[in-house]
DNA sequence: GCTTAGGTTTTG
């Protein structure tokens, strides 16, 4: 049975239980009644400590009262849960929550004479086919409600409606342990989709081919009737969580086809990008577990998964190329039985003449002065076969990504130029399709953006004059516009490339690099046709050099938590003025009444001034601790243990410097006591450097780096090259960049310069980097990849 | 009622 919604109203379960389950009474839990179909309710009026057996089994017992029975001499019981279940419920109880189990055994209690409760207690486990309700009290709003083998149940209180309770446990399987026959949840990065269509039975059909860290793939073929049920997948990269899939054989290869109860979200897959589940349904779990799933994913995928599809404005479309398209629909008609027409724009403006397909003016649907308008930067796209019938369908003015256009030239004849065609061809290859993207895409709304400043201009000086005039005003204005769009605000600043070394090499096309084995140094000479992350910010993460993985900067909340949890633990006086350091204790006049230690570290006995000292603080907010980072040369948070301070726990910051928060890697670090930096501070003239810090605590320090993937052109291919890179590319230290607005402002005009938003592929600036190629080899097969090398952003100010 | 598609470009 799928989840089900149960509403309980005034305590009362507004859909009930299931039917064949009847309520019993406290007084026929006895020995010889049957209890199938029979549930028991009672209260938590107390519950013990979750424990294992001796075979290790988890093991959570709970007292039940029954408050129908409440005034009868016996009017408790006990509940002994065994194995998973006990795990689960320990989680969620708590005393005062209403308890439904169904499905349990009855056996005496041996302690019935000592603890005066029911004769018998009730054997539960997920084993013996029990299932458990629980309800918060005293108000219940709705619950939820899961079939009776898997259980549970979660709810949100009337007041203030939060979640209380953890959700079912889902098991989720990797890839390479899918077996035949079976349903299972799954987590996956899709490598591969076709946006749903019209099959040719009752439904719309989606495949999806998902890969994950174990490097297997799998496709699945996803049905409904119902667009909506099927996964919001835009682009391939992108993570789903898919619940209840089946999985089977077929041609010897195991598939995934979604069956009663499937339910899927998905998520951007780009690292940094908020992390919000798009789906149908409107009860799914979702829980800091499940986001961290998706954060490891799209690591994992950002450096194992190439997945740069075409992506093309309508001012870089060649002929002859297949290509996925962002834009918003602006006109369409049925043209015959099996082709239908969409006339979309993207603001920019295709570099070669456009074919128009001959349709009534009257059979043309669209706001005519707006069909006018953008007559000169809209394309005609001609749709074929099942897309024919999707496409009737689409609304004007939504925003599509209409995927595999194929674009075809048709030489000159009868006095027509030659021009450029645009067909969506029947079937669905390459995920050949057409998908909606909601108002709320990043992509959509930088579309929106840029459509806005395009609009503007082409509306000016309509009125009063004749359509030739309008004509050739509304073309330039608009060239223009397209052609400024963003960069008039940058136009003051020229960057340039700068190669660092290697001056010896000579420029190598970009077909050259991609006919060629890696790995290999080139010189290249290359237009920058489009970057990621385009949130600037995203670029930075933190980077471990030992075990190479890559981790999102953990938000300034997340150590605020720690530091609130920090000052629970009471500094222990003996660990004061040592002869390293002094220390000075204080209380709080608020009324927290918080005690604050700091330790100052001194040199040859003697405190120097802020600016040279490091300091350590124990009970600290957020807020003092980034302060006295600041004032002092280091800041240290640190707890006290029985013996020794030491560092806190590795997802803050370990160390402050100004507004720098350096951190450690949690997997590599072997943090060691606090005193090990008496080595640094018997130093002659202590540098308080960072690496040295986390060197003698036993910590790998991560560091800032800029993750960027460049795509170049250079009119003989296309290449993806990533840019890693500390601070020499940008002149910034990525460290500083998070909390610096100028620094900011200087990236974000480094990269309009490199690639202005808006213009033609022949007016971007050429730019010279070197790059290197180099192996990735996966269980199936080897791929090149490239990254830039000792090469640096310089700008003029024109 | 229980298929449809099961990645790997139409041929307009």
């Amino acid at each position: 049975m799928p989840v089900q919604l149960l509403k309980i109203v005034k305590g009362k379960l507004e859909t009930p239980l299931p039917s064949h389950l009847q309520r019993e009474e406290l007084k026929h839990l006895q020995e010889g009644f049957d209890h199938t179909n029979k549930y028991f309710q009672g209260i938590v009026i107390l519950s013990y400590p979750l424990t294992k057996l001796g075979d290790g089994t988890a093991f959570f017992k709970v007292v039940l009262q029954d408050l129908d029975n409440w005034s009868s001499r016996i009017n408790s019981i006990n509940i002994l849960i065994h194995g998973k279940m006990a795990e689960d419920c320990a989680k969620v109880m708590h005393q005062g929550d209403t308890f439904i189990v169904t499905g349990f055994k009855l056996a005496k209690s041996p302690t019935a004479k000592e603890d005066g409760r029911h004769i018998c207690h009730l054997e539960v486990s997920e084993e013996a086919g029990s299932a458990i309700y629980v309800c918060g009290f005293p108000t219940f709003f709705n619950a939820l409600f899961f079939s009776p083998n898997t259980f549970f149940l979660l709810f949100f209180s009337l007041k203030g409606a939060f979640l209380r309770s953890v959700t079912p446990k889902y098991v989720y399987t990797p890839l390479n342990q899918l077996k035949d026959g079976t349903i299972v949840n799954l987590y996956g990065v899709v490598k591969f989709f076709k946006p749903p269509y019209v099959s040719k039975g009752t439904d719309y059909c989606s495949v999806v081919t998902l890969v994950d860290p174990s490097n297997i793939k799998l496709t699945c073929t996803l049905f409904s009737g119902n667009l909506d049920s099927l996964p919001k997948i835009y682009e391939a990269g992108d993570i789903v969580r898919f619940h209840r899939i089946k999985i089977r054989e077929y041609n010897g290869q195991i598939q995934g086809i979604n069956s009663g109860g499937f339910a899927s979200l998905t998520f951007d897959g780009t690292i940094g990008a908020p992390i919000v589940p798009r789906t149908s349904s409107k009860l799914y779990t979702f829980t800091d577990e499940e986001q961290k799933t998706i954060e490891e994913l799209r690591v994992w995928a950002a450096s194992n998964l190439s997945v740069s599809g075409p992506v093309a404005k309508l001012s870089d479309v060649q002929p002859m190329l297949y290509f996925n398209l962002t834009c918003q629909l602006v006109g369409k008609a049925q043209v015959d039985g099996s082709s239908f027409l969409l006339k979309v724009w993207d603001g920019t403006k295709c570099p070669y003449p456009t074919w128009k397909v001959p349709v009534e003016a009257r059979d043309l649907e669209g706001e005519e002065v707006l069909l006018h308008q953008l007559r000169n930067l809209m394309v005609d796209i001609l749709v074929y076969d099942n897309h024919a019938q999707l496409a009737k369908s689409l609304k004007i003015g939504s925003f599509l990504r209409i995927y595999s256009i194929h674009t075809k030239q048709t030489s000159a004849h009868n006095g027509d130029g030659s021009h450029i065609e645009f067909h969506l061809h029947g079937g669905t290859c390459y995920g050949r399709g057409i998908g909606v993207l909601p108002d709320n895409n990043p992509d959509v709304k930088e579309l929106k953006i840029f459509l806005e400043s395009v609009e503007l201009s082409g509306s000016q000086n309509v009125e009063g004059m004749s359509s030739l005039e309008l004509d050739d005003t509304f073309n330039s204005v608009t060239d223009i516009m397209v052609f400024n769009g963003y960069t008039s605000f940058f136009s003051c600043v020229f960057c340039f490339t700068v190669l660092t070394d290697h001056q010896d090499l000579n420029n190598t096309d970009l077909k050259t690099i991609l006919n060629s084995t890696a790995p290999q140094q080139y010189r290249i000479r290359a237009k920058l046709q489009t970057y990621k992350p385009q949130q600037l910010y995203q670029s930075v993460k933190l980077h471990c050099s030992k075990c190479n993985t890559l981790q999102e900067v953990p938000y300034g909340g997340d150590f605020d938590l720690i530091l609130q949890d920090s000052a629970l633990t009471t500094p222990n006086p003996e660990l004061h003025n040592t002869s390293w350091y002094d220390s000075v204790t204080w209380t709080t006049q608020d009324q927290k009444q918080r005690k604050i230690t700091i330790h100052f570290v001194k040199h040859d006995e003697m405190l120097r001034q802020p600016e040279d000292t490091l300091i350590m603080i124990e009970g600290g907010t957020f807020k003092e601790v980034c302060k006295l980072a600041k004032r002092f040369k280091c800041v240290i948070p640190v707890r006290s243990t029985e013996d020794n301070l030491e560092p806190l726990d590795l997802s803050a910051p370990f160390l402050l410097q100004g507004n720098v928060k350096y951190y450690g890697c949690k997997q590599c670090s072997t943090p060691k006591p606090i005193k090990s930096l008496t080595s640094i501070a018997a130093e002659d003239q202590p540098s308080w450097e960072p690496t040295e810090i986390a060197q003698v605590l036993g910590i790998e320090l991560l560091q800032y780096v800029f993750i960027m993937k460049f795509t170049l052109l250079d009119g003989t291919g296309m290449l993806n090259a990533y840019l890693f890179d500390y601070e020499n590319f940008f002149q910034i230290p990525a460290s500083e960049i998070l909390t610096n607005n100028f620094l900011q402002e200087k990236m974000q005009m480094t990269m309009n310069a490199l690639c202005p938003p808006g213009r033609k592929l022949d007016d971007l600036p050429w730019l010279e980097c070197f790059i290197k190629s180099y192996n990735i080899r996966d269980a199936t097969k080897q791929q090149v990849y490239y990254q830039i090398f000792d090469t640096t952003v310089a700008a003029d100010v024109v």
